[in-house]
DNA sequence: CGGTAAGCGAGACGGTACGTCAGGTCTTGGG
DNA sequence: CCCAAGACCTGACGTACCGTCTCGCTTACCG
């Protein structure tokens, strides 16, 4: 990311000389730093600690990342979208429902950790914010838009519910959880929230 | 705080020799900390400049805080408990809803910033994340437990509701709206929030 | 010291209210600064200290002496006293030989290190510089001069050594060896100083 | 100092690879250290000053030197031998005197202040005064024993003097007269200590 | 096939804030 | 007026990371 098609738009490969950008280095880089971030929080999540662990110098880290912040969110939005597909089946409830526990079973482990450190390295850094924001929340949020709608269409969810709120509702849980540490993030826990929250949205069953 | 009866549990007041605290020095510290915190955010908080604005020696600060988390949720706390209120009408719902809405008022300003950077810093901090739960969000959470509870109560509620998970719905989503920033902070959203959760809450019109 | 004597001149007693001097804690401040200087050396010789190891208040102590410096001083100036009188035999030669040999022995114990801390402070304060070169230093070098011109009257010593010179050399040389250590400060090397000096201050054999 | 053939023995240059020691800003913190010992006297001497007025950073300071005593000594030293080079003569004896006089009289200027501070600060850290003793002290003493020999090669010495505790004789009365003060540093004392002491050394004259 | 432009590891550098230590002063309460 | 306790302001300490900067080496493309 950050820099991704350096020059022109297209992938059109029209480069000037000198060395390429080595691929090892970048995935050592995302490495480490996804491994610091599950191993030690945001505390511990330091440029020269990935340089250290990675082998990299920290110029390699600032020639490619602008920031702190900006590395933390690549080096988990891989991990991040292989854990947690969108099901699709017929029901959206029962979707809405295995997704929330999915999140809840990645959250739950190492991954929410760094979640956490990123929502909290956002905080003090607006670019990392916006590209949290954009490449992570939005882009979910999306998806539970078009989820939720699906539930309208179906006759599952009441057509008058108010998507954003709902979804505010729903996602807003899993940060408490993360970042406060009430209690435990598992899927027993997503069900309820579930169950609780879609009480409110579900079509009257005699209408 | 973080060492009121610094003896015995009680206020029996029994102390030794030596001089007191002094209280105008600690109404400075805190007052110098959470006017820092409006003004530039958890990233200017600095306990040197803390010392500085508020003319108290950087020793004097360590003796009576841990850490810099610690007085920071402090003087986040006075703020936050004069803004927002419990209210105590006939009606629980309709007092949620109050609450919910000065909740968002209150976010919807400085003080959500400064929120959001205490969060932020407690991902780095356990004891500051422990401080953080216990004196802010555990005591809100009681007293939000109660407020479901006397809706239960005179059977505005339903009886069977899950109280906590519907407390994550609704605190979350404020954490969302905070350190997401996906859209404003505002009472008009507070009440959509309110309702798309409460609907499922609610107890049977006809019950 | 540094206020003996607090207001008239003559012990007339003649005093205004209020509790005397303690002279069991002056004992004590005294004795804690002097083994602390002795176990430790004046890194470790802090008011805080010395208040710690005496159970004394910091303010006693700067209310009887205005610092540090002077605190060591006066816990020296005892023991130095009392390990070195100066001999009187019928030689000046002899004498000045075991005085410098009992110089070397005491300096050579936990009490030269003592004496390297005071005037290693002595270099960062001029009043407690002043103390000691007039309480410690010169009443020694009286004693000394007195010694040599006994030397000088009864034929021992060559009538035109300047004398200050010789002092210069004589003491001079333990300052070296306390301060810088190049050897071992007992009473063989002061025999060997000794010799060296004295053969340039010794009349002629034959004359 | 206290680096230099950081690696193999000798200067073999064989160097890793990263960026060269800055050898101007090594200059520039030797330089400021010395104005300020100079300028101000131990008490004044800084590592904050230090780093403020050559407008290096307290880091670039502690990486090269390992405490304040380190640095002290070793800006001292270049100015140390360049105001008093041992001389060569034809005579030992008039070298001598001419050596003492040189030291007498660059110790009666700040440079004597400057030595004074930094024996001080010796006695209260060990690796200072092993520095101090080895970087300044025994060189010079060295240098000393071979003049002495050299008088002693070429007659104008006894064979039979204690080498050493000459130069303790010679040497010390200096500590005495910068440390305690009892008196000016001056080419006339030195003459008059090196004419007392060097009677006892000199051959005799009809041998 | 040799020049030149980038990538890269190492690490020095100027900074900022940290949390701590001792200094010396002041305040409290008891004797 | 003495004293113990201890809070207070001050200034410097030595450390940790920050983000930038050389340095010398290693690719790769391009003429």
């Amino acid at each position: 990311m950050a820099r991704e098609g350096n020059r022109s738009g297209a992938g059109t490969a029209e480069r000037g000389p000198g060395r390429k950008r080595d691929e090892a280095t970048r995935q050592a880089i995302l490495q480490a730093a996804f491994e610091i971030l599950r191993a030690e929080g945001y505390g511990g999540f330091t440029m020269e600690a990935v340089a250290a662990r990675s082998g990299a110098a920290k110029t390699t880290i600032y020639r490619w990342w602008p920031s702190k912040g900006a590395l933390a969110v690549d080096s988990f939005l891989a991990v991040y979208e292989r854990e947690t597909p969108f099901p699709q089946s017929e029901s959206a409830v029962a979707d809405l429902k295995a997704h929330l526990c999915q999140l809840a079973r990645a959250f739950g482990s190492d991954t929410g950790r760094v979640l956490a450190g990123i929502v909290a390295a956002a905080q003090a850094d607006p670019p990392t914010a916006d590209l949290y924001r954009g490449r992570v929340v939005e882009q979910r949020r999306i998806e539970g838009r078009r989820l939720l709608r699906r539930g309208i269409a179906n006759g599952e969810l009441r057509p008058d519910i108010d998507i954003d709120a709902a979804l505010d509702a729903l996602y807003g849980a899993f940060y408490l959880r993360l970042l406060i540490r009430l209690g435990p993030c598992d899927a027993a826990w997503a069900e309820r929230l579930a169950d609780t929250v879609l009480r409110g949205l579900r079509a009257e069953p005699g209408a």
